[in-house]
RNA sequence: GCGCCUGUAGUGAAGGGGUUAUCACAAGAGGUUUCCAACCUCUUGUCCCGGGUUCGAAUCCCGGCGGGCGCACCA
C-alpha cells in the first residue's frame, strides 16, 4: 500500500463521509476552523462522553459548565492578558518575526512597562540586530494578541472581554462553590468540556492547530502538604518517557508508571497518577499505546502558570503532537484571583494534627479611660493594643498605630492579663494539578490510528477500526433486499433497536449488500445486522463483525438482549 | 506574517484563450441479484472569489481566500 498520500486519502475520506470538513466552505473557508459533519459529530460526542465517564469514576470529581465569554479582569489575573500581549518585531530586510522582549533581552529592566513607541526607540538606541540576517532595519513593534476580543454590552459603555483561551478559568471561578459542595474537604476536582479560542498566527495541519477548538480540562485541587497518591501498580504497561533534557534524568526511557515515579522522574505523586489515568483514557478510546509518549517540559518551555508540566504526545501522520498537557499549576491561579478580586474565598482550611494552645500576655484597654482620652481614635488604639506581640516591660510607652503615628499609653489605660487561645488549623491556598486534553487532536489520532488500508480480493479496502464506544453508530441494519418483507422486518427491527437507551443504529437499503458492508466499515460501524430470507421464516438475523467480517446467526430477541446488556461481542 | 508550490462535480484526477469542459469512483431512480464495493439503463452535479488584459477568460496577469511544505510563531 502506498504510504505516501495516506494522509490525503484519509482526509478525503473524512470529507466525503461527513466526518470532518472545512467550515464555511461555500464562502471560501476560514483557516483554522472546521466542522464535524453528521458522522464526525457522533464520534466527537462519544469521545467527550467517554472522557467525562472516565474521570467521573474518580471520587470527588464533578462536571461544571461555564461561559466562553470571559471578562478582561479574569484573564488579567490569570496572566493571559499580559502573556498574550507580547510585542512582535519584524525585520524589514529578511521578514523574520521575533518577540520584541526576546530581542531586547537585558537592555531594559522592565520591558513589560514599555509601549510600542518606547520599544521602537529602544531598538534604535541599542542598535538591535536581526538574529537571522544581522540587519538593523525594523518594522514598528506591534502587539500580538492571541485572544479573540469582544465586548459585553451593545451600547456605549461596554466591558472588554475575550473568548476564553482555556476552560480552566471557569473551574477557578467556581472554586468557592466547589469548596462548599465538597464540604470543605480536599482533594476534589472539577472538569469541563467545551470550546476554547486562540487567534493563531498561522493555523496548520488540519485539525491540529485550530482557532476554535474543543478542550476537556480537569482541575484537581489538593493540599500541597498532603498530595493524594494512587497505587501505580494498577497500570503495569510500559510507557515511553522523555524527561526534561536539562534535568538529571534526561534521555528517553521505557518503564512502567510505578518505576518512573519510584525513580523520581515524575516527582509529584498526583501528577504520576494523572499520567497513568491519561494513558488509560487514550487506550480506551482506541489510541495505539505504542504511539504515545510523555514528555516533560524544559523549564524554558513552561507556561507562566506551571511549575512542572508533562505533555502527552501521540505519533501520527503529523509526527509527534501534543494532545494532553498535565501541569502542576500550584497555587498560582487561586492566589492570583484572590489578589486581583480581593475575594477571601479562594482558600482551604487545614487542621493541625493537634491544636496549638497558646497563652499570651495581653494589654486590655479600659474603655472608660481610653474612650474619652483618644475619642475618635480610640478604636484604632484598641486594635493596635490587641495586635501587640511584644508587650512593653514598663508603662507608659509609645504605641504605634496603623496610620504610622504613635500615642502614649499610660498605666491607668490598660490592664495586664493572660489570654488563652487554641489554634486548631490554618488557611492555605490549595494547589492544582491540571490535565488539559485537546479533544480535536485526540479525535484526529483516533481516526489516524484506526484508519486501515487493507486488500480484499485484490481490491483496496478501507476500515475505520474504531472502538465501539466511540463509533458513530453502534450498528447498521441491512435488509438483504429492500423488498419481499425483508424491508418491513428491517424497519421494525430498527425501531426496536432504536428504543434501547444509548444505542444508535441506522439502516442502509441501497445497492448490493457488499457495498453496504463496505460503506459501514469505512466509517467504523462495528456491527452489521442483516435481514435475509431466512429471517422471515424464523426471526433470526446475521450479525457481522466489522474487523474480521465473521458472521453469526441469532434470533432477534437475543439480539435485543445483547444490545441492552452490551454483550454483542460475546457471541463471537 | 514571509518564501516556494497549489485550487476543475461528493472524492480523485485529465484538459485548456473560442460551440455544450472530460474521465473514474461515489451518489439518486429503475432493473437484475439468495451475504461482502458485480452488472445494465437513466439521472444529478464541477472550473475558489474579485479585478484586469481580450471580440471572447475556467485557461493569461494581479489581488484576496483556502490548502500543502519550509522559516517564524505556538501561554
Amino acid at each position: 500500500m502506498d504510504e505516501n498520500g495516506r494522509m490525503s486519502r484519509l482526509s478525503s475520506l473524512l470529507r466525503r463521509r461527513g466526518v470532518v470538513l472545512p467550515s464555511f466552505e461555500i464562502y471560501g473557508g476560514v483557516s483554522g476552523l472546521v466542522d464535524y459533519g453528521p458522522v464526525g459529530a457522533r464520534i466527537k460526542r462519544r469521545v467527550v462522553n467517554s472522557w467525562i465517564e472516565h474521570w467521573s469514576k474518580v471520587p470527588n470529581v464533578v462536571e461544571i459548565d461555564s461561559p466562553t465569554i470571559t471578562p478582561e479582569s479574569v484573564l488579567v489575573a490569570s496572566g493571559h492578558v499580559g502573556e498574550f500581549n507580547d510585542k512582535m518585531s519584524e525585520c524589514k530586510s529578511c521578514s523574520g518575526a521575533f518577540r520584541s522582549d526576546h530581542l531586547l533581552g537585558n537592555h531594559h529592566e522592565n520591558l513589560d512597562s514599555l509601549d510600542s513607541v518606547e520599544l521602537d526607540a529602544l531598538f534604535v538606541k541599542e542598535g538591535i540586530k536581526c538574529p537571522s540576517c544581522d540587519a538593523q532595519d525594523w518594522e514598528k513593534t506591534s502587539p500580538m494578541n492571541l485572544m479573540f476580543q469582544t465586548s459585553i454590552g451593545a451600547m456605549g459603555s461596554s466591558r472588554t472581554a475575550f473568548m476564553r483561551p482555556e476552560t480552566a478559568q471557569g473551574m477557578f471561578m467556581l472554586y468557592p462553590a466547589l469548596y462548599r459542595h465538597f464540604r470543605q474537604r480536599l482533594p476534589f476536582g472539577a472538569m469541563q468540556t467545551g470550546k476554547g479560542y486562540r487567534n493563531e498566527i498561522s493555523p496548520r495541519q488540519g485539525m491540529i492547530r485550530l482557532r476554535e477548538f474543543n478542550m476537556a480540562e480537569l482541575e484537581y485541587f489538593i493540599d500541597p502538604e498532603d498530595p493524594p497518591s494512587s497505587d501505580l501498580s494498577s497500570w503495569p504497561g510500559i510507557v515511553r518517557i522523555l524527561p526534561d533534557p536539562d534535568g538529571p534524568h534526561s534521555g528517553e526511557k521505557e518503564a512502567t508508571f510505578e518505576e518512573v515515579f519510584e525513580a523520581g522522574i515524575v516527582k509529584h505523586p498526583t501528577v504520576a497518577w494523572f499520567l497513568a489515568m491519561t494513558m488509560q483514557f487514550l487506550e480506551d478510546v482506541g489510541i495505539d499505546p505504542s504511539k504515545v509518549r510523555f514528555r516533560q517540559h524544559a523549564s524554558s518551555e513552561m507556561a507562566h502558570y506551571a511549575s512542572d508540566c508533562w505533555d502527552c504526545e501521540i505519533n501520527g501522520e503529523h509526527g509527534w503532537i501534543e494532545v494532553v498537557g498535565i501541569a502542576n499549576r500550584t497555587c498560582h491561579d487561586l492566589e492570583s484571583h484572590e489578589k486581583f478580586s480581593k475575594s477571601g474565598l479562594m482558600r482551604a482550611w487545614r487542621n493541625y494534627d493537634s491544636p496549638v494552645k497558646e497563652s499570651r500576655e495581653v494589654l486590655k484597654p479600659i474603655g472608660s479611660v481610653v474612650g474619652p482620652v483618644f475619642r475618635e481614635r480610640a478604636s484604632e488604639v484598641s486594635l493596635a493594643l490587641s495586635e501587640l506581640t511584644d508587650l512593653p516591660k514598663k508603662l507608659p510607652f509609645a504605641l504605634l498605630l496603623a496610620d504610622g503615628t504613635s500615642v502614649e499609653i499610660s498605666e491607668d489605660m490598660v490592664t495586664r492579663s493572660y489570654q488563652d487561645s487554641v489554634v486548631s488549623g490554618e488557611y492555605f491556598t490549595p494547589h492544582v494539578i491540571e490535565p488539559a486534553f485537546g479533544i480535536d487532536r485526540i479525535i484526529w489520532h483516533i481516526l489516524d490510528h484506526n484508519y486501515l488500508e487493507l486488500e480484499k480480493e485484490d481490491e483496496k479496502y478501507t476500515i475505520l477500526s474504531l472502538e465501539p464506544s466511540v463509533a458513530p453508530y453502534d450498528l447498521v441494519v441491512l435488509p438483504l433486499f429492500d423488498k419481499d418483507g425483508m424491508d418491513l422486518m428491517a424497519r421494525e427491527l430498527l425501531v426496536r433497536i432504536g428504543s434501547i437507551s444509548g444505542v444508535i443504529a441506522e439502516i442502509d437499503t441501497s445497492r448490493s449488500i457488499g457495498r453496504r458492508y463496505a460503506r459501514s466499515d469505512e466509517i467504523g460501524v462495528p456491527w452489521a445486522v442483516t435481514v435475509d430470507h431466512q429471517s422471515l421464516d424464523d426471526s433470526t438475523v446475521t450479525i457481522r463483525r466489522r474487523d474480521d467480517q465473521k458472521q453469526v446467526r441469532i434470533d432477534t430477541d437475543s439480539l435485543i438482549g445483547c444490545l441492552i446488556s452490551g454483550s454483542l461481542s460475546s457471541l463471537f
